[in-house]
DNA sequence: GATGAATGAGAGTTCATTCAT
DNA sequence: AATGAATGAACTCTCATTCAT
């Protein structure tokens, strides 16, 4: 990549972070192109230039937050050997991230999926690949035999859906103080539910 | 009431449920008060007197459609003792409720959410009934020595996030065929989040 | 005029009333007839059954208020035999009246001017019906020899755009204080402007 | 200034050219912004572009007009040196002025007068900038001994108010036939008002 | 006569997108 | 590559007027 392309790289980047700031500030309908570009030092023209719409922004916006997030928590799970060690390290992980950053979150988890018929299948997409990890994680300890046999597709489905709505009613009550402080019950909580005995 | 104010209540139920047809197909956003207006066969002026701003349509609609959910559940509860029995019937009654009425699903689940911030305390509250609701039940149970003790204020949240999700899941994508299809698991899966043992 | 026609003069007057009232508070067009029906003690309806047209009203309004202030200066200047005493009296009466009256003048000489094309004419009278009474006077006191000749059509008006004047000017800045503080120097600028020597 | 910046400065004169011939011809609160779109041969969103309102275009206009006209008086005056002289050179030069160019004699005089509350200190504003203006002659007049001392306050304000209601009848009725007949007249009546002897 | 629900034509304003420079 | 002026479709909301009751 020569240097005109790293310009060019950096530009777009610059973009993408001032869309997360803006669609979280003003939810994706209220966001103008006008903001974005005024937060990322560009025109609007600009804009335009390395995006051909204000919806291809907030699509590659979730793309590209979505797999980091799955890296993440896919890293912390490597780290660990035991399944059930790997499921903490994956709620862990998930929490923080969306504890230590709002603005990803209310992205992710509010704005995406009211912003509009168009992102229907973009949403169903991003959950389904974090559905698709965990219901893995659960496939891969019910064939070793560290959990009874379960449904993982819906057992999958519930669990993102018990975090997610944790993580939306801290985005919008506050409550819990740190979105971390809800780790231990939902831990046991998940883990009960898929049949581990916990102390 | 006179057949007046009968005509003049019959209308404004008529805008209400054009609301609910017209936000679930073009979402909050997207629909203009022009389509609530011709799908409740009425004028724009004649929605406007009945509702002050569309915001007003659409938090109506929130608040309604989630009282009459609410008292439904609460009646399917009524009509159990046994405080297990009592948490199924709550969940089929949602998952029954939300299967036969997708529009009113996607209203509430999906629409509802992303509409704009200034939404978010009445999605905070809507949420709030339901999770108050789960957890007053959690609450009893532990009371009487049903399930083990356990943060309700958490899990609350996270069983309605799970069915949440569930539901979103089958609005999106499709599956399960029918979302009362979800019932079994859903079930076992909160009842050992609780601690109960299932056979 | 029977029981039943004083009732409904009654509450013509009162719209009307209303009206000066509303009229000056909000301006001709941000005046909706809903609330000169509510300031009247009526309904929208009824308004309409007793005007024609929300210009009508304005128009009645203009007539009627126009015709009063012209009787009661012409009883003024009815009282005095002199024709400087006569001028003085009419002057007085005016900043007199406007000065107690600051909706009556608001809607005269602010509101009417500029509330549309459509009551240009309807000014134009308004404006006429004054400078004709101050031109006959003028005309009977060159007549008389009170005051040198002069060009009493131009004279006319230009008094009467004084007084306006002075009066628009304490409305929209609060200046004079009161609006009869004016008196003593127009008094004086409109003599002597006739040629009339004043100590 | 780049050509572009010409450009954007000739645009944004046509539309204000556009809005004096429209809201001259229909009144304020008649003109639509697509009439000054039209009329200035650029789109609404163009005109919103320059002006970020409909009452902003109206105000520049008023400001734009205003000075033009006063800087036209005070050059007129500039050339005269004698007190006298000088009044009757900013009497020609308004009568003329206003005589030449109906639309913003209107603007000024009528439309701007009842356009709304919203206008009310702008309309203070106008008026004062040319009452002060002739009370600083008036002023000079008295210190320099040319006329008697008087309350200058007040006169200024029936003077300007003497041209102003000449002028508006010329618009409203069309009498006298050219405004700048009127000229012979006041030019007595405003001298004699402030006690100078005419012949 | 009175009421107030209903109508519907507009109005101002916003903003994603385009494109000449 | 970048800029920002220009476009125009769309939308929410207002309100004079009508008319069935």
């Amino acid at each position: 990549m020569g240097v005109q392309e790293q310009a060019k790289e950096a530009r777009r980047q610059r973009i993408l972070d001032a869309g997360v700031a803006v669609f979280a500030r003003k939810g994706y309908r209220d966001a103008a192109v006008d903001d974005i570009a005024a937060a990322s030092d560009t025109s609007k023209g600009g804009v335009y230039f390395h995006f051909p719409s204000k919806q291809a922004i907030f699509l590659a916006l979730l793309d590209q937050m979505g797999s980091l997030l799955l890296r993440k928590v896919e890293e912390a799970m490597a780290r660990e050997r035991d399944p059930l060690a790997r499921g903490d390290a994956a709620l862990r992980t998930v929490l923080q991230t969306f504890g230590e950053h709002r603005a990803l979150s209310r992205l992710f988890l509010i704005e995406a999926v009211g912003a509009g018929r168009e992102f229907n299948s973009a949403i169903a997409d991003l959950h389904q690949r974090f559905t698709t990890l965990i219901r893995r994680h659960l496939d891969d300890a019910v064939a070793r035999g560290a959990i009874p046999p379960i449904d993982t597709e819906i057992t999958s489905v519930a669990w993102f859906g018990a975090v997610n709505e944790v993580t939306v009613r801290w985005l919008l009550t506050g409550r819990p103080d740190r979105l971390e402080d809800a780790y231990p019950t939902l831990r046991v909580l998940l883990a009960r539910s898929a049949g581990i005995a916990t102390a």
